[in-house]
DNA sequence: GTCTATAGTCCGATAGAC
DNA sequence: GTCTATCGGACTATAGAC
């Protein structure tokens, strides 16, 4: 028991998903293929094949994983910060408030844009699935469009707040793209004046 | 010489280039390959490959024409507004005063703003060429770089520029890689909105 | 669960006729 | 300037051993 090997440290699934990233970060969309995904992962095109039977269920699943990911970063998030503070004091041990319309929006919009730097591949997903086939973009319009509608309701109306998050999307897809001219130090000034601008919307009218 | 055919309506050349667009535009970067432009021209592939040699050449005569077309745009609507009311009364006929900065912000944001609906495949050569190989995306790093740093002089300085030419990105790259769920009702909202944040960095500090 | 081997298709590119 | 024919390689996917 005594230093037990955490093997495997990342479930094969995950470890396939990570490779295709990273495949279509370092060589481009085209070039995302079942044998260099395989080739990247460290394993032969027949062991991706068994967790992924085709190429289409490998971009399913790494649009699934995107928005599950994001997700579930908005609700860990928004969940730790009710339990630490308001919402375990107002509500009681083991209990935490709803988080607030507000809150969903500026934790999302701080999740999208401290992530990426992390992880570079952030959202490759989404390019990698519209290269492929733009039908597969169905689901993500979907997605994006409950959210719009919900952050509509915000004081900061609707355009307001599609604008943030059009800015927001902006600077993800160009980065994504590789488009993206700015230094860290410009990206950092500006993720501070996008979540100020984030916050704005919540309160004022 | 009565009713002579306009014949070549367009050049081969750019011919070939707009079958290119619209193969991306309708089954995704994945798929442009030279049988499907070809076929999508009405032209062989050893026709198509006698304009462009190769895979890449195409790629960049993708990039350069469109590069080209926004600023013989951006400069066409800027001559014929200084001739046809200031510049021309200013500096009598046939001479027209240079833009000034602002006047090419509002202009270029206009232009990238409007071009798209009349043209769906506008700007789809970035997402073939950063989908086909990274490294291609140098080129256009660097334009949009001088742009910003053009830009970041105006009175509105580097963060409200900046974040207004994010936001006109993130509309157009999420039409161009099928993403955006606005209706044309709220896409016209959100232009309107964000010509006048353009308006204001040109003046207001 | 992962591997090798291979089938069948599609790719970019060349050569040469017209 | 555009065509056909074709090569060698890379692609997705299958079959079956271990």
């Amino acid at each position: 028991m005594y230093f037990r090997q955490p093997i495997p440290l990342r479930p094969a699934r995950d470890r396939l998903l990570d490779a295709a990233e990273r495949v279509v970060v370092e060589s481009g969309a085209t070039h995302l293929t079942l044998d260099a995904v395989a080739k990247s992962a460290g394993v032969s095109k027949g062991g991706l094949l068994y967790h992924f039977p085709t190429k289409e269920a490998l971009l399913e699943g790494m649009l699934a994983r995107h928005f599950q990911d994001v997700d579930a970063e908005v609700a860990k998030r928004l969940e730790s910060r009710a339990g630490g503070i308001s919402g375990r004091a107002r509500k009681g041990p083991g209990r935490t408030g709803k988080p607030s319309r507000a809150d969903m929006f500026s934790e999302r919009v701080r999740v999208l844009l401290e992530w990426h730097p992390e992880r570079p591949a952030f959202g490759v997903a989404m390019v990698a699935a519209s290269a492929d086939n733009p039908e597969h973009m169905a689901v993500c319009r979907a997605q994006y469009r409950a959210l719009l509608d919900e952050f509509a309701k915000l004081p900061g109306g609707f355009e307001r707040t599609a604008l943030v998050l059009l800015a927001v999307q902006g600077l993800l897809l160009a980065e994504l793209l590789h488009l993206s001219p700015y230094t860290p130090e410009e990206r950092s000034r500006l993720v501070k004046a996008l979540q100020r601008a984030a916050d704005q919307c919540r309160s004022t009218p």
